[in-house]
DNA sequence: TTCATAAGCGTTATATTGACATTAAGTAAA
DNA sequence: TTTACTTAATGTCAATATAACGCTTATGAA
């Protein structure tokens, strides 16, 4: 094996003890939706049909760069700024019975400890075509509530990867890549909601948003609808970044 | 070779692409320490002494008794409240140069890919002995504001911990790890300046604190000091925990 | 007695909060 | 063309939190 080969093969490999999980949350402007991969694709019968999208990483890789490949191989979704919430490593958490067989079926070595690095995201989901290209697998947006359980330790991760939006949400401003580049405020509110999954004083909401300072409030308003048309608003991205950034605390000395 | 011995050997093996390091900030009434350990230990002449105490996980344990076990193992330090921050793996995370030689000295598999978890814990330094058990290896406080580089990517992974540890001490209260039982309201500043690293208006911060009411006014005061003696606080940790959980945020809707 | 040191306290002007109900602007239906 | 329907948009008040700012107090040491 000459030493070109051998390198490559080295780097190529995919390391059996680490892998990513990616919990791509979706919003169409009602309500919050994950993405999950269709796991019938590969073996029939499974147990729970529905995963997260995540695999082993590769070698050559970084953990970032693994999660992009992993959610892009499974379901077609590219350029999306993916973050890490969290490290998962029980030693048992792919060690369920119901799991094996599926795990058999796609691992060269199933029986191999796993950690995990969870990475989340948020998108729009009117932006992103699933599945487009013959690579990719199948995958479908499910909404959050509906969702009970996930094989593996994956509703653990899911639960986490909320909490962290959750907190992550009270502390700098979200919906850049959830809403419309136009969009209402009632949109906007509506996101809130269902981050939160809770209602919201309108006018208080309003207000707070507004004196946010990150809105751009633009001249053009809905059309055609049975009601008093919306204005439209859009994020001013220099003062967002600068929020994402800085965060807004309440402990500020 | 038994069944039994053939599966405390998989039980016990150390898993060559999964390590933890463990960040832990100490804090002496003025400024914080980092607990770092000393290589010259296993290694004559390393290029850089000091390194975050970290090391391989066993695959039967989990991410959290991996870093407890790594660092009772290198600092003697237990009953260590750890809390993760994050993972990094990039792929040339271990791979300059100069940090071979210790690896090659210590690594079974020194050319290994490692992604590593990060925990990090905060603690008041009298409370605890270093190097206590003889298995414990060589380890001591440095000052934050004295480490400018570290092996690896350790460097980077404190600057890290750093980051997190201020925005989690903006969301919720910190300080009962850091803080003898009975403290002053000007020690408690004396930490805050600490982590943020810059002076905070004494009457503002008296007021903000004791208005979280997560404090107990002691009937004590200091003694044999050559000014006002000062009252002595304490955590009431009911309180204390339910901010903690709850953290406080500059957004509620 | 006075000196040095750190502790401890208070006010004011400004901004933010939560709670709460009505009017406005457009389409659709009668 | 009038009326009904639907969602958008707005304002006030009382309470609370904020930043900025300097002087007095209690103790041990000299």
């Amino acid at each position: 094996m000459s030493n070109n080969i051998m390198k490559n093969k080295i780097n190529k490999s995919l390391n059996p003890n680490i892998s990513v999980d990616c919990v791509i949350f979706g919003f169409d402007g009602k309500e919050l939706h994950v993405l999950l991969i269709d796991r019938e694709n590969e073996l029939k019968n499974v147990v729970s049909a529905h995963a997260l999208p995540g695999n082993l990483i590769y070698d050559h890789e970084n953990l970032n760069m693994a999660a992009e490949r992993v959610l892009k191989e499974l379901t077609g979704l590219s350029n999306i700024y993916l973050e890490q919430f969290g490290a998962f490593g029980e030693p048992n958490r792919i060690k369920k019975k119901e799991d094996q067989p599926w795990l058999k079926a796609v691992r060269s070595n199933p029986n191999a400890r796993v950690v995990t690095v969870g990475y989340y995201s948020l998108i729009r989901m009117s932006d992103y075509e699933l599945n487009p290209s013959s690579f990719a697998k199948y995958a479908s947006w499910i909404p959050l509530k509906d969702i009970t359980n996930l094989p593996f330790d994956h509703f653990e991760i899911l639960n986490n990867s909320i909490d962290y939006l959750r907190s992550n949400t009270k502390i700098r401003p979200v919906g850049y890549n959830l809403l419309p580049k136009k969009f209402t405020l009632n949109e906007m509110q509506k996101l809130y909601e269902a981050i939160f999954n809770k209602k919201i004083d309108n006018r208080n909401f309003r207000r707070k948003i507004i004196n946010l300072d990150i809105l751009d409030k633009l001249e053009e308003k809905q059309e055609g609808v049975a009601h008093k048309p919306a204005n439209y608003y859009q994020f001013n991205v220099e003062k967002y970044e600068n929020h994402i950034e800085k965060g807004f605390f309440k402990f500020e000395f």
